[in-house]
DNA sequence: GCCCATCGTCCAGCATACTGAACGGATGGC
DNA sequence: GCCATCCGTTCAGTATGCTGGACGATGGGC
């Protein structure tokens, strides 16, 4: 999104909030994250957001006085407080803590990188990772957002929308984001694929998010109402991602859905190979 | 903190505040990560924060349509976006990087779990955590914030501030928090751990934060002006930690501060043992 | 089953937070 | 070395966001 398009946005967003501080400073910590890292000042965010300098000053010192941002130099960057309320965020998610539990005890994939998303539109915000014992730093970061349409994750999570809630996130969103060549850049071809992760019981990423790297994921509903449908995948480089050891992360991803759909019953009965993602 | 205190906090803090509702959404959001998990509605919010009712409700809105919080029934509580955000600063911040990429490569000290923090008034905010093999799931989740006075990121951080920077912490800090019947609970003890720290070149942590547990810490030199001290720690549980065990894992944590001190000079001549933190 | 307490929401008047312009300082180009 | 430019900060006036009270809905307690 351009910052021009962005600034309308929010002026948008701002007419209707009843509290336009709070709506411009988080805006501001919106701009902040985009280039985080490099510090901006009053002028520069005032510019981008199309915004008074005086009420963007006012508002940094707020949230400088919070620790939500932090002052460098005569700038500002995202501050320390950040880490705390994400974290504590993290640990509210029950979801979170039992992908830790559960992803340590996989059998075969607990060696991989395994990695627990939410829904959000059509991008997927990554919640929690388990560093398996292969080094593949190329995997995203807690927090990061990547599409959905591209990513294991997001289209495990998009085959288990209903046809009417998918329809809704399509519209208008052509062409689709694409990271690699390999990536998917049409809504035809998402929803042939959509099609088969359901009859397959999962989604497949081959090289589409990152050259190099192949995913498999599936889909781990929600278990508030208005919760985004979650997913968790496996991350591998494609050169170990071999025939004989594919299915079995297959069906450690699996298990791992079943245990976080219904911890209690999984966990006293525990079920192994061919478990259905749809029943 | 009690409400009441809180609220004299908030209040005072407000009043100096030229965005006061940027200043009630921090504390709103402080408040909500407390009580992660449970949601609170407007009311209950007001009340605890002694503010009116409508403006806690308003801020709530603008704070729900930005995804800083979310609706969970008809109360509140933290918002995905927040992960986004303390991911990006997290992401933001040079040396959490450097302490993933140094901390798998130590040769000892990569089976255990090690942690960075950084010093923030009396208390330590955890922002990364290497998981070793060992399963001591015990350890603070990222963003979590613990007296800096029982645990070894803190006196490895606090034995590094000058005297003056020392005391003005200290004033009025008495009674010290305590975790477990080891921890340190008086000023007194405290300096003559720091001296202790200060002689022996790491920090100790024997049960005063976790019965059972023992951390060890050394001081990390942050990188900007006004960046607080940083601290990285091993932990283990007290059965692993054999006199034989120790003096590696020791070794390993002298190693990892002086990579993380000056990462291009300790990468291209890396030094071992003896390394002395102060020099 | 009734009632009361409590909740979340809505609305109009007032205090106040926001705005726009002016100021001093720092920076880079000529 | 000078000037032009941009920055961050300050200040007073005014539009506007905040407040207190009232409303309807909800859910325990007796």
């Amino acid at each position: 999104m351009t910052d021009a398009a962005r600034a309308i946005d929010e002026t948008a967003a701002e007419s209707e909030s009843l509290a336009p501080a709070v709506t411009r400073a988080g805006a501001i910590l919106d701009l902040l994250a985009e280039n985080a890292g490099k510090a901006a000042g009053p002028s520069e965010l005032a510019r981008r957001l199309g915004l008074p300098k005086s009420s963007i000053a006012n508002i940094c010192n707020a949230l400088a006085d919070m620790g939500l941002v932090r002052r460098v130099g005569t700038g500002f960057a995202l501050g320390r407080k950040l880490a705390e309320l994400g974290g504590a965020y993290l640990a509210s998610v029950d979801l979170v803590q039992e992908f830790y539990e559960a992803a340590q005890l996989l059998p075969v994939g607990s060696e991989e990188t395994i990695q627990l998303a939410v829904l959000d539109g059509l991008e997927m915000t990554y919640l929690a990772r388990h560093d398996g014992r292969q080094p593949v730093r190329l995997t995203s970061q807690i927090g990061r957002r990547l599409p959905a349409t591209v990513t294991a994750t997001g289209k495990a999570a998009l085959s288990s929308l209903p046809d009417a809630d998918l329809d809704d996130r399509l519209a208008g969103a052509s062409p689709l984001p694409t990271l690699t060549p390999n990536s998917i850049g049409t809504i035809e071809a998402l929803r042939a694929d959509l099609v088969a992760v359901r009859e397959r019981g999962y989604s497949m990423d081959d090289e589409e998010t990152v050259e190099g790297v192949v995913c498999y994921g599936v889909m781990i509903p929600g278990r508030r109402p208005g919760e985004g449908p979650y997913a968790a995948s496996i991350t591998l480089l494609k050169a170990r991602a071999t025939e004989e050891r594919i299915p079995l992360l297959i069906d450690d991803l699996h298990r791992l859905a079943e245990q976080l759909s219904d911890p209690l019953r999984a966990g006293r009965v525990p079920r192994h190979a061919g478990v259905v993602q749809n029943p």
